[in-house]
DNA sequence: TATTTGACGCCGC
DNA sequence: GGCGGCGCCAAAT
């Protein structure tokens, strides 16, 4: 089966949508948690495949590792990106997020050890 | 088949 | 401190 290649998607798909509620993260933390870290181009074009893979994955909750909303304008709209994280309680002002230290949520957190806080 | 781009990241100037 | 260039892997043209 060539699910080799597939595989890589698979990962980033499973790691978005495991992303919390209110919670984001960047296309380096993915990049790097897959081994790589200096491929974070790719984690955006996974993010591009997996526009019509389903589920969609909320690829509104990754952004760049400067927190900002860099992807906004390959969505369907743009406002709709910052709508959907402003309504799961994320601030966004200009494209960027604020307390983004605060909602900013790193793939190692799937740690075992932090699974038992996990709601 | 080869070249360029791409939703980034980091180092250097 | 701000701006630019280079590097990474893969896909699209």
């Amino acid at each position: 089966m060539n699910r080799k290649k597939n595989q890589f998607y698979e990962s980033i798909f499973d790691i978005v949508r495991l992303i919390p509620h209110g919670r984001v993260t960047t296309y380096g933390a993915i990049a790097a948690y897959l081994g790589t870290k200096s491929g974070s181009r790719l984690v955006g074009w996974a993010m591009n495949v997996s526009h019509h893979e389903e589920p969609k994955v909320p690829a509104h909750r990754v952004v760049n590792r400067n927190g900002l909303l860099t992807g906004k304008a390959h969505f369907k709209d743009e406002n709709e990106m910052q709508k959907l994280l402003e309504a799961e309680g994320i601030v966004v002002i200009n494209n960027q997020i604020q307390n983004f230290n605060d909602v900013f949520w790193d793939p190692a957190s799937l740690d075992p050890a932090s699974w038992d806080r996990v709601s």
